[in-house]
DNA sequence: TCATATAGTGCTCTTTTGTTCACTACTAAA
DNA sequence: TTTAGTAGTGAACAAAAGAGCACTATATGA
């Protein structure tokens, strides 16, 4: 249970923070001695021992910049050391490891709290209309599991006759087909012929304006 | 212009990655020649040297455990230093500081290149299904921006008679209305002896299966 | 008045950590 | 054969950085 921090011990915090952020790794106790015009790293100590103690941050002994920021603290902006960046890519296939991939255009950051075990994951960004009912639009990231393991009902994105596609996946009877959540576009039924393949599944949307 | 590394540099950077995930700070030359049975910091430091050089990361002058991962590297899945973690609010009211705001539920982890400068932005689980024509479904995480400066069109996060509701801004003349997307419900005209406030503006939506 | 908590000081010591130099060995390309 | 790049070794040194002790001053509550 995190108890209320003294003026102080939030400014330290609050550095801390912001120092990691601006730098990319924490301040060590010199450096915020020197940031508060505290002659002391005893002094120092003493409040990273205080904000140990309240759950805020964790302090490994004698490693140097050890202070690390403990996710879902009381404060209500923050940064935190737990988030995965996805790559974004422009084309996929199936089977294809997504380190292989060649076609990354950037990269998306996640919360990892959402993503299961594993990394082979990526994002997508949605191009069309056929699953807006769905409530999938253009320009939407989908974040995709990349697995062929898929039940009926999941949102999935399929490899068909050359071309990638976002769908709702149906089984009948051994008969395949991609359904979209857009009355204007009609089921698709996968021919034996077909070069069919399941890329991955759905696992979430970011959608930014 | 990234160039290819060789397969020990490679080995090396994800273990860094690895390691600062696992660990919240980067490993020292130590460390990772301990990992790897390199008996020399200095080996440890050439490939460093390389690394910094094919861009990947940048290391701070005799500042210890001051490797940093440069953000959208060639590593197709990858963590970085750059994320937003924002509080995922159970209610918000116009005008109160988010800091002040005491119905924290979580916080959500997101991507700050599309967050503007300055952090008055926080997190909303959607309830209900008004606005579902555009693509906000119940459950979905709405990143919203503290504001009242609102155009026709935005969605908004509004106060209104001490309900809190997610719809379309709408000032025809100086007549205030609140518009659904979905043709279940109709606009709410804001009745000049409504308490109305606006609260924010939607940035982005995030939904997780 | 006393006890406790907070916020330091001053200093020393220990440990961690990075830098540098001269060197070896291997591989590949010119 | 020579040159260049890669992947280290060994060692010393310098600097950064954390830990700990005895101490002071102030504020607050019992």
């Amino acid at each position: 249970m995190k108890t209320d921090l003294t003026d102080r011990q939030k400014e330290i915090l609050d550095f801390i923070v912001s120092f990691r952020t601006e730098r990319g790794y924490a301040p060590s106790l010199r450096q915020i001695a020197k940031h508060f015009g505290i002659a002391s790293t005893n002094g120092v100590k003493r409040h990273l021992d205080a904000l140990t103690k309240k759950g805020h941050i964790t302090v490994d002994n004698n490693i140097s910049r050890g202070i690390v920021i403990n996710r879902d603290e009381e404060e209500v902006v923050s940064y935190t050391d737990n988030f995965l960046s996805l790559p974004i890519l422009g084309r996929v296939a199936a089977g294809v490891p997504i380190e292989a991939n060649q076609y990354k255009e950037g990269s998306l950051v996640v919360d990892p709290a959402f993503i299961p075990s594993g990394n082979n994951c990526f994002a997508l960004k949605v191009k069309g209309d056929s699953m807006i009912d769905a409530g999938i639009f253009e320009g939407d990231y989908l974040i995709i599991k990349q697995t062929n393991e898929v039940t009926n009902g999941d949102v999935v994105v399929a490899h068909l006759d050359g071309e990638v596609t976002v769908k709702y996946y149906s089984n009948r009877g051994g008969i395949v087909s991609l359904i979209p959540a857009n009355k204007n576009y009609r089921p698709i039924v996968v021919g034996v012929d077909s070069q069919f393949s399941i890329v991955g599944t759905i696992l979430g949307i970011t959608r930014w304006y």
